[in-house]
DNA sequence: CTGAAAGCGCTAACAC
DNA sequence: GTGTTAGCGCTTTCAG
């Protein structure tokens, strides 16, 4: 800022002492007179006297802040989970600086480096779905950055992880369809590179082995843009359509994917569950007020927010970033709606 | 960071030239021969030289780039905005510090003194509900630092604003209402202080007035939490149940109140628009695929961010903060769905 | 055209 | 206990 604040070095001119006392007192060393630190302290607070966090990131080459890097922040999931990120890194002391990638490998690779570049002391990650090399992160992690990565994790890079238990809950949501009768279950993801996607379709693998229900890959769909354009949604569902074996169920492995899946169907007036039933993550918190009510997994947004901080917090202040990385996976949870009402084995 | 960058110094030293030399080559300075630039440049780049900013800005005293305050992140609206906002500041070379305030005056002041502190350039904000004392921004703001307010904006201080129609919308929207023949319209608004809240009651008046319908302040209610708890809507919901001339429409203020207030009428069984027509403010983009459709007032949360962040930029970069504040004001758009289908008189 | 030196605000040896 | 000094990386007078 233009303003001016007050400095170390007016207190120290005020109260006739060197900068050194001052700074000192400040931080309550033990080598200055309880005297002087009470005439200090008492100052500082009169004068409002804040330190410069700018100058003592440049000296300290830490800022007590740490970075965020999501796909994007207009998003059910990664708007709450930043939310417990804050939630933590507030009552630490830490400032929270949160950077979308708009899921470019260029924009993440903006992101981390500007992060780096301001001192942030360590960082949490959600990769982008175009993202395949992963040497931005590997190097500064590397260097000793502590990073964390959530929800998309990247298994190259030997770090700190919290997940969601991604199997089980694609298990359980394929498993919930299976259980009300329906067999030919599409599974639509975003980019198979990433993390979740492939965990996820491998619980959607184990619900059909359980089942005995063959698995056909003509009902294996992906949206490399994560349904983030009507289009590549639409072709899918009519590429689904088109199938002589047209699913009756459609498991969607993301948030943005689910509704857009729900508005195609509406737009091409086909019924819900009766031409498709629907499951699939959301973190929406209004899928219960759809038409029909959607069955979800909901992912624990807030608390991975709170874990991964924590976890970062403490690979921080330990400064042990090289080995015993730890991997957190908390339970989703299936909420069911009407979307997935169980079939009529009559017809 | 911890991590070591190439600095001035070790360009300079590699060079044999002096530190400030090297400095005035990377500024294009018109002191230097095109030879030492070419040959400074040029070693930069090899080395993947970038200013290290945290110094740069302890120098400067202003560091490229602006802080965000909004009350929540988790909210479709601000979310939207925070997009506008980085779209333009990336274009301009800014960096954006988002901060929340969680809707409480305290983390308000925390956010804005902590950017104020990390010297950004200037600031876009929208104040908490819960804010009655607006020093923290007059302060700062007299002292000079560039602060553009959106949506929820503060009369009192001087400053740019960008702002939807509000009066317009909400007129349009209980117009609306009229049109299809709802005649007692409650109206349920945040926290009464806020600009919105005021400009919006004063669009609805201005519908009734205008449509011939009797003012009743029965029908005028207030949720000074937003409706982040279910209680407050609920209770509001259950006081206009009890009433004697019960309302057959609803006006909705905001977004969160619009999905809360859906919510607790399905909870108590009521159906929409059979027992209230439903008409609110939401930048969800799912509203059409609710139960019913809603008929919303949307506003151009991204655009809103975009011009907010060129007023702020402008004023940054022209250093004219004293005078000549614009005020910018967009129209919302009313999405017309089920919620508020014209009523059969025949009844 | 280039270099030396001071200083942004703070901390931390190293004196005394 | 307290002061002096140097330095984090950079810009910017002021000298040459």
């Amino acid at each position: 800022m233009r303003i001016e604040a007050t400095t170390i070095k007016d207190i120290a001119h005020a109260l006739g002492l060197s900068k050194s006392t001052v700074s000192r007192a400040l931080r309550d060393s033990y080598e200055i007179s309880d005297m002087t630190k009470q005439l200090v302290l008492g100052y500082a607070k009169t004068i409002n006297y804040t330190p410069n966090p700018i100058a003592v990131s440049l000296k300290a080459r830490k800022s007590k802040s740490i970075g965020v890097v999501v796909p994007e922040i207009a998003d059910s999931f990664f708007s709450q989970v930043i939310n417990g990120i804050e939630s933590v890194a507030n009552e630490k002391g830490y400032t929270v600086m949160i950077t979308q990638s708009l899921e470019t490998e260029e924009g993440e690779i903006n992101n981390i480096s500007f992060l780096a570049l301001r001192s942030v002391d360590g960082c949490l990650a959600s990769v982008s779905e175009e993202t395949n090399d992963f040497s931005h992160f590997c190097d500064l992690h590397k260097k000793g950055l502590p990073i964390v990565f959530f929800d998309r994790i990247v298994e190259c890079v030997q770090s700190h992880a919290v997940t969601v238990e991604n199997v089980q809950a694609a298990y359980e949501g394929t498993a919930h369809l299976l259980k009300n009768n329906y067999r030919k279950i599409a599974f639509i993801a975003n980019a198979p590179n990433l993390y979740i996607t492939t965990k996820r379709f491998e619980g959607y693998l184990k619900a059909l082995r359980e089942y005995g229900v063959p698995y056909d890959e003509n009902m294996i769909n992906y949206c490399p843009h994560g349904g983030r354009y009507y289009e590549e949604v639409e072709s899918v569902l009519k590429s689904l359509l088109s199938k002589q074996h047209r699913p009756d169920a459609i498991f969607l492995s993301t948030d943005k994917l689910t509704t857009s899946f729900l508005r195609c169907c509406k737009n091409l007036g086909l019924k819900i569950p009766e031409d498709f039933a629907l499951v699939g993550f959301s973190n929406l918190d209004i899928t219960d007020l759809m038409q029909p009510s959607l069955t979800v997994l909901r992912q624990p947004a807030f608390e991975m927010g709170r874990r991964a901080a924590m976890l970062l917090i403490k690979a921080i202040e330990t400064k042990r970033t090289d080995i015993d990385c730890e991997n957190e996976c908390l339970p989703a949870q299936l909420i069911i709606g009407d979307s997935s009402k169980a079939r009529c084995l009559a017809s």
